[in-house]
Parts: structure tokens; sequence; C-alpha cells
DNA sequence: CTTTTATTGTGACGACGTCAAGATTGTTGA
DNA sequence: TCAACAATCTTGACGTCGTCACAATAAAAG
């Protein structure tokens, strides 16, 4: 989706250094980079290669592999947003909570590299300003899908973190294997096994209302 | 827990070899040294260094770095079965999936890198068949606990994904921060938010049976 | 006691991240 | 137009890393 806007940029924007941005293609290298090599694989000489430059360059614009790694996780998060707005749309009440879910189980499905660097890397700076602002983008996303599921103006903070986790979890055991069955692609079959478990995670932030232990009344 | 057990097996076993059995001094010493400086951070000359040998010695025993990590993995999922094996005895009914479930974030948030490297580490061979027993072995114990809760004798596959997702989901959440307010230490604080996840969760595994639309029935 | 095997150490190799210093290009102000 | 400056990129070096071939050593076997 960047090669028209690129084009377009080349010309309008002032093209600010010699290399044309070279912070922007750095970054589009390293996620493909990680996305073929694993996080772990990753190697700032490697893809300063793949840029074309000499193997410090990243150095100058991001400093070490930690900032430009915390680069490609926050384009993650913002991506994430995105994907989840566009599944909520034009949608009211529960099933705005099952959809985001399932395009949530899905991103992390169709980017499992990306998404494990994005919560789970020590070699990302979560403390990024750039960071954590775009990590917010998204959770406002679920923000919305709960207390639209709820129909309350605000969501409450246990449902929240519980649709959370329900979600987050399941395509963590997704992604890292302990679920799928062996043989079948992830993201035709496992996709599915996730449908159990997001009904219930609905059923249970729409039902569950803090009735405890008077299951008779 | 393994001094008293080291004297003995000083004693009993054959000590097949010169230094002791420097397999379990370097598995130990491994494990000590992620904690340490995290999964990426780990080095296995530092690793040999701690363990007083020379920088080659963990490669004769475990082949490479990822042999090793594996290793150390597979002692996590051995630790946690017997974690979850101890909540679970002496309880039966649904609390026995809310204690499992406790358990299991306890752990998690009480060695959270050791078990973000038993979980989703591209440092470990996942295809270890040493691996494998310790995971299916810790996977036993939350099938026993769905069976038990939903008081069948064999837990239903939907119920099971669910009911895990649910506590690992909550559990990586509050490791990788994203849950946790600021200023509180982890085991303190972060516990406590998985309470409602955990309530909700036991209330989707025993009470939804996919009555699917018909909430007037 | 000698031979064989298992275990550990030495040394070397290329790749890596990072830093300092120099080279190159764009910008700015007269 | 041109010189001074700042931003951008390259070169080269340093120490550390994982891994391998090979030597050394100690245990086991005969």
């Amino acid at each position: 989706m960047s090669e028209t806007i690129e084009a377009q940029e080349r010309v309008t924007a002032p093209r600010p250094y010699h290399h044309g941005d070279l912070a922007r293609v750095l970054a589009e290298a390293a996620a493909a980079l990680v996305r073929e090599t694993g996080v772990n694989g990753f190697s700032l000489r490697e893809c300063a290669r793949r840029a074309g430059v000499a193997h410090s360059a990243p150095g100058h614009h991001y400093g070490d592999v930690t900032g430009l790694l915390t680069e490609v996780a926050a384009r993650g998060f913002l991506d994430l947003a995105r994907a989840l707005a566009s599944a909520c749309s034009g949608t009211s009440g529960a099933p705005v909570l099952a959809r985001l879910a399932r395009r949530y189980v899905d991103f992390a499905l169709t980017d499992p590299i990306i998404f494990g660097l994005m919560f789970h890397s020590d070699r990302v700076n979560r403390g990024s300003p750039r960071f954590q602002r775009a990590g917010e983008e998204a959770f406002a996303q679920l923000v919305r899908a709960v207390a639209e599921a709820r129909g309350q103006p605000t969501a409450d903070a246990d449902a929240l973190r519980f649709a959370w986790a329900s979600m987050h979890g399941m395509a963590m055991l997704l992604i890292d294997g302990p679920l799928v069955p062996a043989g079948g692609n992830r993201r035709g079959g496992a996709a599915d096994l996730a449908t159990g478990t997001i009904e219930r995670m609905v059923f249970a932030v729409t039902r569950f209302d803090g009735q405890r232990k008077s299951r008779s009344g």
C-alpha cells in the first residue's frame, strides 16, 4: 500500500537529506528482515546491507538496534489500530466486540513475528513516547468495543482486562503453537479455533455482572 | 530445594564424568543468567564463565545456545506442572479451575522471563522431545481442572482453549506491562488485577453451553 | 597397563553492535 | 556566488559473541 504514496512523497516532500528518507527505508527493511529471520535473527548490519547503505547508517537514525526495533513495533501498533477500527465500523452492540476480537486474532496470525515484537521483546524500548502513543491508539479501539458491547458509555475495567486477556491469550497460544493441531496452515484452521473462545469471551463480558456466589438469586 | 539432593547424588550417582555433573550446573547457571539479563542478553560464554569452565563447554553438552535454552524452558514447564498440581490438590468442582488459574498467573509473575522463554522465544527448539513432554505434563493439569470444573470426565476442547487463553493472556499482559498501572510491584498489585478475569473465565467455562443466538430460551 | 571412550580446554574464524573520525552533501547568510 | 555550517553517510577499529576443529585429560574397558 506504500508504493504510490512513496512516489507522491518523492515529489511533494522536501527530501530532507541525501538518500531520500533513509529512516523510513530502514524501518521497512527492518520489518521485512524481522519477518524473515525472527526477532532474534535480526541484524543491524544485514538491515543496512538491504537498504544499500553502510553498516553504521542505522545507528545514526535510530541510535541502536533497540531504537530501530522500537520503531518497527510502533508501526505495528498503528497498523493494528487501523485494522481494529475498520473491523468495528458499521456495527453496534455485542457483535462489535466479537468482530474486533476476530480481527485481533487474525492480525496476530497474519504477522506473528511483528506481533510478538510488539508485545514481548526485550529489544524494544517500551518507554518510548512514540511506541506508547501507538499502543494507546490500538488500546482505544478495544475500550470502545467493550463499552459498546456492554451498552455503557465507558468500559468496565475488569471486563476490559478480561476481554483483552482472552483474545490476546488466544492469539499467543495460536502463534506459539501449543494449541494448533499438527499440519494445517496457520491462517486457515488455526483462526477457526478462536471462534469458541471469542463466543465465550463475549458471553462473559455481556452476561457476567459480579454476582458473587449468588447463583440461586 | 536442590542442595540436599545434590549431596545425595554426589554419592549415589556414578559421577559419569569429570566435573561432577556439568550439564546440570550449566542449566542452572543459564536459568539464573536469563533471569538477570533477559533472554536476549543471555550469552553462552558468560554462562560458562559463571560455571567456571571453558567457553566452549556448554556446546559440548547442549550443542548450541538453543539447546541450552531449550533445557531451561523444559525445566520451567516441569516447575509449572508441579505448581499447578499442588494448587489443585485437595479441592474439587469449579474452584479447582479458579485456583489453577490463579497459580498459573502467579507463576508467570514470579518468573516472568523464564515464562516468556517457555512460550515464545525463537531461541528454544519446540520440537525437542524433552521440551514437548514437559509442556504436556503442565497441559495435563489444565485439562484435569477444566474437566473437573465442568463436572465431566473429559474436557471440552473449546472450553479448554478458552480457559487457557484467558489465564495465559492475563499473564502475558501483566508481564508485558500494558495492563499494570504505573508504580506498584508486580507480585502484589498486578496479581489482583487477574481476579476479575479469573471469575469471568470460570463463569463462562461453567455456564456457556453453545447456546447460539437463543438468549430468550 | 594399554586402549578406547567421554569429557573438557585452546585457539581460531567470521559476524555482530557500537563508537570515533573523516568524507560528502545540502543549507544558510552575506 | 561562495564560504561557513550542519546534517547525513562511510570507513575503520574494538571487544564480544557463537561455533568449530583439534588437542588435552581423565575415566572405563579390556
